[in-house]
DNA sequence: TGTTAAGCTGAATCTAGGT
DNA sequence: CACCTAGATTCAGCTTAAC
């Protein structure tokens, strides 16, 4: 056991090197304004994995992230979420992310130790890696959980900011960002990428605007090369970072000289306009707009087809999308099949492309 | 302790009064294709919400979802799930639906129970009720956790049925679905909504379609009014459901009364290859569709081989299968010989999986 | 220099069936 | 159970090469 320092003076804007609950057991309590926090998954991978073109993936497979059992995981969570919420300041709030391997049992922890849940955030990938054995759903978003010290804590939320960084609508639980790749993401002397999990700039930014008023205090328990402290450098709050391994401090501590506080550049992440939100034909027959087993005309009259449960239609012995059916049908290369395909409707017929437009005007009006 | 029966048989498509965890407990063993389970999310809400318009928030409040503490909850969450599992059969599976406020102790207490996580899937509501204080996040999401009963199970997911449904994309981990409002909410007599949490038919369509077959058993240990049960005889599947309330029987009851299924055409669902017949590329040779000694040439068009009597292939040295060869080739870890190796036809290179294909489709017409 | 095509990669608990 | 082999499987975005 290491003999830890009794409430020493709070260390501001570096990195500490060591085990973050040595660390935190060192330090001040009620001292902190935010800890954002990135533990390890615990993602229990077993072999290899190959991509269709049989390139194999680079997965996590670091020391770190290596736990003998769930016991062991649980232990070391409720280890370091014990000095958190030590030196967390009786307003100060926490932020976690994870994945489905190790949130629930993060979830679990924050509750039984006393913080106060106050929402789970989704961060929704815009580009996530694909499920390339086709297994499983594609693992497209991890969860952030956000905690209050305690229930009753006035904790901070920049209501109207968020609601500015969303054209003026109230920000959602839900978030849609990009991974972290191209020139936002670190590399090592080799060319290869500096950390396997390097959290997107923008995520970091949306916390910390939305959690944290200039000059607070936000802590960073597993730092790794950064990026918390990046931006709260550029948003003008004093970070702590705690990280274990040389290398990545190394890589941090070069960053964080680079950073220079509210650099308008820096800041700008990801605003792409939307396009027309893609509905696929599927969330009709979801949704129960179309049955399935339900007749389609053609526009001209000429074709019909049924509905399939899975979104397909058939036809003279064809099955597969709208597009595809009414292609074969015509003998045509290719064919729209929204404004193809039609149904009877007040006496009309119309296509299907206005039930499509009800959906996005749905989703237009949710934000 | 209510004295429970022992290896009844199973019953269908009906829905059976009281307490889950005492009639789960009374169901044979390993007799269950799928559970979906929308438990009591133990809100822990305190006093009124009121609309900025001073209306007041018709919240959860019923005493079913009433917990005295985490240890209450987690041991009742324990209880369902340790029956749940053992009436599953051992390709069977779950899915549990809830909010940060249950879902992290439910996540953790089925991989305590011996579940195997698959994915978390979020549900994205197009339009949730907004957070009227502005305090926190609009609450725009619930999770749902699909689990196997163990570790290696061969669940199913028809993949192939999900990526039609999704417009020939493979099904991502957070799905776009409208909450449960307009015609298809349930109300009770005096015009009210029926249940506080009516799920939407959609998000089980897309559950059903994805996780069974046609004939499966579904279960529903938190019945309400009866959504699982509807869509599950809508798509063919038998199902149960378990329900305390007297209130929500009725209507499901009623509600059940009117379900008809789709047409079976409509629930055939687009079948992967891998549920295709085997065929032994051996037979390629014998039918005479192939020559020994004619020579396979690579889709890169970098390689060749020469066919042997025996079904094998040869080139450089390398003798095996049309796989083994591929592999060795490319000095690749594996490799598809159906996709890779290519014959000259009609001008054109063509893969020998269309040679593969004729006699798949000959097995079919022959029955 | 501009445009197009090909290549690479990301927190992944990623097979099925026979002997 | 271990072991072996057939053979099925990917999306978005950025970088680099080719034209």
């Amino acid at each position: 056991m290491t003999k830890v320092k009794e409430a020493a003076v709070l260390p501001r804007n570096e990195i500490l090197q060591g085990d973050c609950i040595e660390i935190m057991a060192g330090m001040p309590e009620a001292s902190v304004d935010l800890i954002f926090a990135d533990p390890p998954y615990n993602l229990q991978l077993r072999g290899d994995l190959h991509r269709p073109d049989n390139s194999r993936v680079d997965a996590v497979d670091d020391e770190w992230d290596r736990f003998a059992s769930f016991e062991t995981y649980d232990a070391f969570t409720r280890a370091w979420l014990k000095q958190a919420r030590r030196i967390l300041k009786p307003n100060g709030a926490i932020w976690v992310i994870g994945s489905y391997h190790n949130i629930f049992r993060v979830g679990a922890a924050l509750q039984d130790e006393g913080y106060w849940i106050l929402n789970d955030v989704v961060w929704r990938k815009s580009n996530p890696m694909p499920n390339f054995r086709g297994k499983r759903f594609t693992n497209a978003h991890e969860t952030m959980i956000w905690a209050s010290k305690s229930e009753g804590a006035r904790y901070t939320f920049n209501y109207e900011a968020l609601k500015s960084l969303n054209d003026g609508i109230q920000m959602r639980s839900d978030w849609v960002l990009p991974i972290c790749n191209g020139g936002e993401r670190l590399k090592d002397a080799n060319g290869d990428k500096a950390h396997p999990t390097q959290k997107p700039l923008g995520l970091l930014h949306r916390v910390l605007v939305g959690a944290t008023n200039p000059g607070d205090v936000v802590l960073d328990p597993f730092f790794g090369t950064g990026t918390t402290g990046a931006v709260a450098k550029m948003l003008g709050r004093d970070w702590i970072g705690i990280e274990r391994d040389a290398g990545y401090i190394e890589v941090a501590e070069r960053r964080m000289k680079d950073i220079r506080a509210y650099d308008r550049s820096a800041l700008q992440v990801s605003q792409s306009k939307r396009a027309a939100p893609r509905v696929p034909f599927g969330q009709l027959v979801e949704r129960g707009m179309l049955r399935p087993g339900e007749t389609l005309v053609s526009v001209n009259g000429k074709a019909a087809a049924k509905v399939r449960a899975d979104g397909t239609l058939v036809a003279d012995g064809v099955n597969g999308s709208i597009h595809q059916v009414g292609a074969a049908l015509e003998g045509a290369p290719s064919c729209n099949g929204w404004t193809y395909w039609c149904i009877r409707r007040d006496g009309k017929t119309v296509p299907i492309d206005v039930l499509r437009q009800q959906i996005r005007s749905e989703m237009d009006t949710a934000g």
